[in-house]
DNA sequence: ATCAAATTTGACAACGCTGTCAATTTGACT
DNA sequence: AGTCAAATTGACAGCGTTGTCAAATTTGAT
């Protein structure tokens, strides 16, 4: 039979408080009785039932993941690191998909955090930026951190110096002569369109090249808007020589569309993405691309996360290095025609 | 403030017990408080609290998925099933990444088991038919349901024809004229390779041509080992005119070696892969490929483990339909040279 | 020795749910 | 209508722990 706090309290002559007070370090317990319930839990080899102490108290041990699944990759790599870190404080993680907007979302998750008394939330793009669902964390007052969060909404968390990022992706186009660069962009609801958009123009600006907006248009992240864009691209008057899609899955679509063209890649367009997907090395040419450690920053948010829970006012933002992978997408511009 | 059991019962007109009845799916409750109940439930957003139910159950209401990581997309789909039918049921879900083989594996199945007081278990491929794992989970007398275990190894769960869709798979290819076909094998470990290449030998036998060792080589499921496969085909004396890869990652594979080597696909050799991942519709040509209902398969398997866990016996094995999906990399046969 | 204040301890009621078992309703058959 | 068994429902007592608050003990100042 299970050895329960009574049978302890028994052995040791005290009280089941008394017991309870010396397994949670609580203060005003002398050290004579102390000792005694120490040994007494010795003697039983006497652990707490979690669920009993969850009841009975506050914490439920119990953090969840957020998500609007933007990519299945992403999503598991960043579940995989949350995963580690949750592990190792002996936590728990659930997971839950939101598939709606805005409001039902926030009262989704209210309900969520409520119901199971989540001690805290770690939100991935794109709910990171759902002002719904961040507000009513914040009225919650309940300890949340984000993966790549814009600025505004990010407290706790981690992220890539994504402007950086972009500015050395559009460098080395710079440098292999490009002058007329393209951009897709990526969906608006996702922080990430800003930043590669933002980062992009002032790459451009850095190197004394025009902003030409007739070379950036729009996209929502999936292979069928990089391949729609591109087609547009193309059918400018004056084409670009290399287009830096907003992610890898567009820049997949871009090196379709362009091959269906009859054009080449990097022959006649560099194409670049970003994030370093799987995808970027399984088309052909491979893809240049920036790679973000997604696995690493599921680790580190949620341990943030728990820094925070354990310690309010202690969790911070982390940022994480990104690399620049060049592969076979991108080359010397053509000679100018 | 929080949502309790005794609130819902008291919206329902009904006792808590009955609410609990709902919950957990117990017989013997009509069809008209049960539709009453859920409607309560619903309207207050009610979720039991996991610690409470533990404490006064016996069950945890856990359960845990294991896998080894195939692939990110698929396990992501899989997980997403799972997620589904386990919120249906008022269940949670443990994720359990297994980075070991045989016995390490086996023995850390056990302690989550024991530690988390887990109710059952699902097993993704390759975990499905490690021999080690199977033999502890039996051991333990613990309920577990397979996605795609090997016959032996499958009591409960859910798994699709295999054999059919790979016949199916191949009489396209001989109906387009093709009559050396080559095979690219999947991983040996995986159930799913045995089947295919059971399923191609057998579909070449129904269409009366024969079987040319030369023609099937090792793969193991990557983009990479379907690139060196396909290039050792394309040297050989007498090159086949189709090539069914045992999954898309190694089509994909197959497609970027044949282009590199100045091929078209479909136009000199068609090839065709199984299981419809994104990739399929995100290379030139898009994929001839099976689709499996993976999600749904991950729903399924964890509906029939609750089934068995609420009612041991009678958790059973589902079969569901695949989906043939011609795109543009098979075409008729080059004309005899 | 006395009393107030500070410290230590304990009794007991939650916590939110399910198991048990008894009460009630339903329905099939006289 | 009347009977009895089966199906449905409900009352209530735990499950093992912690929070609350009152009781007991110790301490320190006179």
């Amino acid at each position: 039979m299970r050895v329960r706090i009574e049978d302890v309290a028994k052995v040791a002559g005290v009280s089941m408080k008394t017991v309870s007070r010396v397994l949670n370090q609580e203060p005003n317990v002398s050290e004579r009785t102390r000792k005694r319930v120490q040994t007494a839990v010795e003697k039983l080899n006497y652990r707490p039932l979690p669920s009993a102490r969850m009841l009975a108290g506050r914490r439920s041990y119990l953090v969840a993941m957020l998500f609007d699944n933007p990519s299945n990759n992403y999503l598991m790599e960043v579940e995989m690191g949350v995963l580690d870190a949750c592990k190792s404080q002996h936590y728990h993680l659930m997971l839950s998909p939101m598939t709606y907007e805005g409001s039902v979302a926030a009262a989704e998750v209210e309900s969520l955090i409520v119901q199971l008394q989540l001690d805290g939330v770690v939100l991935t793009p794109p709910i990171t930026d759902d002002p719904a669902v961040v507000a009513r964390l914040k009225e919650l007052d309940i300890p949340y951190a984000s993966v790549s969060a814009k600025e505004e909404n990010r407290k706790i968390g981690v992220a890539v110096d994504e402007h950086g990022a972009v500015c050395a992706m559009v460098a080395h186009l710079v440098e292999l002569g490009h002058r007329r660069i393209a951009h897709i962009k990526g969906h608006p609801a996702h922080g990430a369109s800003a930043w590669r958009l933002a980062g992009y123009r002032d790459a451009l600006e850095r190197a004394g090249l025009p902003y030409d907006p007739t070379l950036v248009v729009d996209g929502e992240f999936s292979y069928d808007s990089g391949h729609a864009a591109t087609l547009g691209l193309l059918a400018l008057a004056s084409r670009p020589t290399a287009i830096f899609a907003a992610n890898d899955d567009m820049a997949a679509g871009a090196i379709c569309a362009i091959s269906e063209q009859g054009l080449s890649v990097p022959g006649d367009i560099s194409v670049c993405g970003f994030d370093d997907t799987p995808i970027a090395r399984q088309i052909h040419p491979a893809l240049t691309t920036i790679r973000q450690p997604t696995r690493e920053m599921g680790r580190l948010a949620a341990l943030e996360l728990l820094t925070e829970i354990r310690n309010p006012g202690s969790g911070a933002t982390i940022n994480v290095p990104y690399a620049l992978q060049l592969r076979r997408s991108t080359g010397p511009a053509p000679a100018a025609g």
